[in-house]
DNA sequence: TGTACATCAGTGAACGCGCGTTCACTGATGTAC
DNA sequence: TGTACATCAGTGAACGCGCGTTCACTGATGTAC
């Protein structure tokens, strides 16, 4: 049946934010449409009146999951509370609604180059804003905001590979004190 | 038909190796078995003569392939130059044959138990090799040597996650400069 | 404002396909004599 | 050393299953009059 626009824009925006967690927890390939779908209350056929395919599905929700990486870090101003929360266990344990670059850009460097775009032009965008938070320093500011997040998405995702609970939590607690200083444990 | 104990014992290592190629470069669910039975040769139903299931497999080709990169990093002792090469253009395109944590980190937290425990197990000993050449320091050398490999790791992924060739030179420079120091450009 | 009808978002059966795994079969190997 | 036969690694058809995608159909919406 037909029904209203407005429901029909805030149906497509349901399967974008379901896709958006569970794409973190299992990965695009580990996540059907029926699953997106039914997330959103919706059945699979639903999900073609509103995206092509599944590849610029994709595409969409990697630029959208990324821009929210984006609000968040604007949102909370404070670098050193957010980068302890960045590697503390709890977040190691909460793939769906954590970092989408440590849950997602190991399957996105084997998608097509629409979704690979889609990670380029949000992590950019990224970078740029974590570069204003910079302090003063010798290297370029945006520099050491790449660096910075490369060595907390490594670290975050090797903490999450490891079964072993002491592993896991010797390379957070390395990390933290690389990242955030010796002070705070 | 029988075959030789020898032939079958390499048959074994043949899948085991075209498995690590394969899947670091395409995932683990990104490969069936068929693909790897076809790369060592064989047909998919010899698959299981050697292993009990898709599962148990991967958990020993992790092991296998993390093993590797230790042997690698004992076998090139020169630091900078491995640091480098890792950081390098080339082994951002080269997955197949380049660094398994990259390569696999993102999958392997979302495999089973025994597949992490794999993972868990190599990555130990990995942390160890790496510690001890580690410069003397203030905080303690394995926890150096796991910062190190995590902003590495970090800034490779993301690297092979980005499109723009722009973006993943700046990503890569970026992390070089950050780890081996400003004078090698 | 009221009516008639075209539109189109949602449904669920159906498509072809590839997956992991099983199994009856083959025939060279390796062993018992 | 030679022969007979049990073993077992490899083959390829077959299994049930879930996938992405399509499509005929439904019926409320929204528009033309």
């Amino acid at each position: 049946m037909k029904i209203t626009k407005e429901a029909a824009a805030r149906h497509r925006v349901a399967l974008l934010d379901a896709a958006s967690a569970l794409f973190r927890e299992r990965g695009f390939a580990g996540v059907s449409i029926a699953d997106i779908a039914a997330a959103a209350g919706l059945t699979h056929g639903a999900f073609y009146n509103h995206f092509a395919s599944k590849e610029a599905f994709c595409a969409e929700v990697v630029e959208r999951v990324i821009g929210e990486s984006l609000e968040f870090a604007k949102a909370n101003p404070n670098r050193r509370a957010r980068f302890e929360f960045y590697l503390s266990p709890g977040h190691a344990e909460d793939r769906a609604e954590g970092c989408p670059f440590a849950a997602l850009s190991g399957d996105v460097a084997r998608e097509p180059r629409k979704v690979r775009a889609a990670f380029s032009r949000a992590a950019d965008r990224l970078f740029d804003v974590l570069a204003e938070e910079e302090p003063v320093g010798a290297e370029p500011a945006r520099d050491r905001a790449i660096v910075g997040l490369a060595t907390r998405v490594g670290a975050l995702m090797l903490a999450r590979a490891s079964a072993d609970p002491k592993l896991r939590d010797e390379i957070l607690r390395a990390a933290k004190r690389a990242v955030v200083g010796p002070a705070s444990r």
